[in-house]
DNA sequence: CTGAGTGCAAACAGTTTGCATTACT
DNA sequence: AGTAATGCAAACTGTTTGCACTCAG
């Protein structure tokens, strides 16, 4: 189903390492703020707004840091932003530090989850490209019940 | 390529008519302003901003009445949003008065242009929906180059 | 010892709301 | 007449910035 380009094992989807190397070529430092942040990308989880990752940081009410420290990782081509509906930025990996992946937002409890692979299709990209487009990048928010919610609305 | 869904001919990819059946039926009134406002989504033109349908329709620095207008279309069920990378709350129709379709933004000039059908891949999403999820809706961006400036681009 | 990172306060932008007034239906 | 819509001002929220201070490479 799709592309699935892993370089790393799952359970440790964030390529520390790489992180490590691309933000010291920028003279940034990995501080104990930037790898908590980027700790919480492992297992798994994805597009975290910045009142979430506050909140399991247990940063207060103070953000300014985050912001500070979210600025960088994405200027280091490490992190990227998305929104989902509510308008709030959230904050990924790119795929180059974890894995291609989308995002199913359950309309139920609001739970987001990571679909990995991607639900492109391709010929109907290729299209796009012979109709004169370049396409180089993609995002896709699905919209539904996640497994939980959807048995509990199927009795 | 995909699914394409078109109930009314092309060029006038809006169902202005089913649009008043459903303020009315909600005691809204179609007034000028909303009609200005869904008048913008003809010809193929689609996820603006609320300072874009401004400018548009010559309202000046008041925004209230715009916002409210938007509000009242999308609690209709007319327009919905949507936010690409500036975090701006883009306006849209919904396909059922509009046609089902993609954005791709230009990372060049950023127009924004509309893709009309589905990109997505039915058996993944198939896949998906085995594995206990159930996908009710989706939305996806194209980042990539525009025709024109694909074609600058490429001497 | 230089410059990235911090903490606080203040600014900002986009959006929302309260309220009195206007104007469709 | 009754109620949605308007116009203006003020509030709100998420994010950004300025500045002095701290701390790590």
């Amino acid at each position: 189903m799709g592309v699935e380009t892993k370089k790393h094992d799952r359970g440790q989807d964030i390529d520390l390492a790489g992180a490590t190397d691309t933000l010291h070529a920028r003279g940034l430092r990995l501080t104990r703020l930037k790898r908590a942040v980027l700790e919480q990308f492992r297992h798994h989880e994805c597009a975290f707004t910045a009142e979430e990752l506050g909140d399991r940081l247990g940063l207060g009410e103070e953000r300014s840091p985050l912001y500070r420290c979210l600025g960088s990782l994405e200027q280091a081509g490490i992190l990227t932003h998305l929104y989902f509906d509510d308008g709030c930025r959230r904050y990924d990996l790119v795929d180059d530090f974890g894995a291609h992946h989308h995002h199913l937002l359950c309309t139920s409890c609001s739970s987001v989850t990571r679909v990995d692979g991607c639900l492109l299709d391709a010929g109907a990209t290729r299209a796009l490209i012979q109709r004169g487009y370049a396409v180089h990048d993609h995002e896709l928010l699905l919209r539904g019940l996640c497994p939980r919610c959807r048995s509990e609305a199927a009795p």
